[in-house]
DNA sequence: TGACTTAGATAGTGACACTCGCCAATATTG
DNA sequence: CAATATTGGCGAGTGTCACTATCTAAGTCA
């Protein structure tokens, strides 16, 4: 397969294939000749996965690289790589911020905060502040029952990991973390929308009020 | 208050400021001559809803405008509001794509796909689209699972809704729908950590192997 | 009076994810 | 074999975005 093949099975333009391979991103060809390389399916599954993480999941190409890096070499523990997963979508967090909010609040969830990575933690923190400073004070009573929604996710996260291959496992614990959010993200207004009805009645659309 | 003392109250640079001036996030001071204005507490709660929604909920500049636009003219229906908030973080379909298997979705969850605004049903598509063309392919009683959690968490947001103040109704669902979602999403990477060491074994922390 | 501040406008910056154009070396086609 | 098309590799350019810097005329304050 060529490059304009490769180009065409997977509906990416050239100039792109060939960005992606600069930044390795994508594996090289082999050559077979100066100017000439032949791709196969796994470059084909390779760029769709690529996509899947920059476009769906909205990573950053520096941090699909990391992923994807992590997908190669994979640490021996699950666990490490679920932090592959998690590290490419948090950005660090600075040595000076205070957790003790966060520790806090994974106590009460038994979280075992000392399991729990740092800028992940400063991640909530920072959301939390976020909320706090445009005027939100969010009920403890709110948390803990988001808490508990989150939980029964992640269990279900977790539990559906196979355990057959180790590398069926990866694959699913990146890409079950990772393009997972959206879906979530989209459920949940889905849901809003749906309750909203409820609660409200529904006067409208939610995007359009009224006939115009 | 002076933009210097606007600035130095909210730690926001003052060409920052003046760029939000322009861009309409800000309402205008009242001037007092030609190159003096003054600026009020308003101005400092705006400016941390502002910094809250570009930085915390990652909004763009203009979905941050629309979205003060409507805090600001409120339709009458808090559906519609929902609405609004939404569209903020959503990215308008395409007229032909097939909704078919959100539909499909919303009917089992028992969300009435009526109801449901047609933009948010194609970034559901759109991300379950990116999960199995990575190769992931999520069983329906997983997604059941999720939408259980989702629904959970959106009936409590519903009815964490403020009936007294139509006001605080609004800021409470702008709010809670746009800023809550990194707080979810680190709810769910913290309970993911947790889980899995649980399940795995904590041979390490997420982010490093082991002793360097 | 003179140092400092400001509104308002224009232009510039750096990051990001591509996208384009070029060239020499090949491959394909007639 | 010659004409045409394609390719790898590389440097440079594009458009968007959220700022950021600079300038000027007009003001404020000590």
């Amino acid at each position: 397969m060529r490059i304009s093949q490769l180009a065409a099975a997977t509906e990416i333009p050239v100039a792109t294939i060939k960005y992606y391979l600069r930044e390795n991103l994508l594996h090289d060809g082999v050559l077979t000749s100066a100017t000439q390389a032949r791709y196969d399916d796994s470059h084909v599954r390779r760029l769709k996965l690529i996509r899947a993480l920059i476009g769906t999941a909205g990573l950053s190409v520096s941090a699909t690289r990391e992923v994807l890096l992590g997908l190669e070499n994979p640490p021996e523990s699950g666990h490490d790589l679920l932090g592959i997963a998690h590290h490419a979508v948090t950005r660090t967090a600075a040595d000076d911020v205070d957790l003790s909010a966060a520790q806090k609040l994974l106590d009460r969830w038994g979280w075992g905060a000392a399991a729990c990575d740092r800028d992940t933690q400063a991640a909530l923190v920072e959301a939390l502040h976020g909320l706090s400073e445009a005027g939100f004070e969010a009920p403890a009573a709110l948390l803990d029952r988001y808490a508990a929604a989150m939980q029964d996710i992640a269990e279900a996260d977790v539990e559906s990991v196979p355990t057959d291959s180790a590398e069926a496992a990866m694959q699913h614990v990146v890409l079950g973390t990772l393009l997972m959010e959206p879906v979530l993200l989209a459920m949940r207004r889905l849901a809003q929308q749906s309750a909203s009805v409820q609660r409200f009645g529904g006067a409208g659309s939610p995007r359009r009020p009224g006939p115009e």
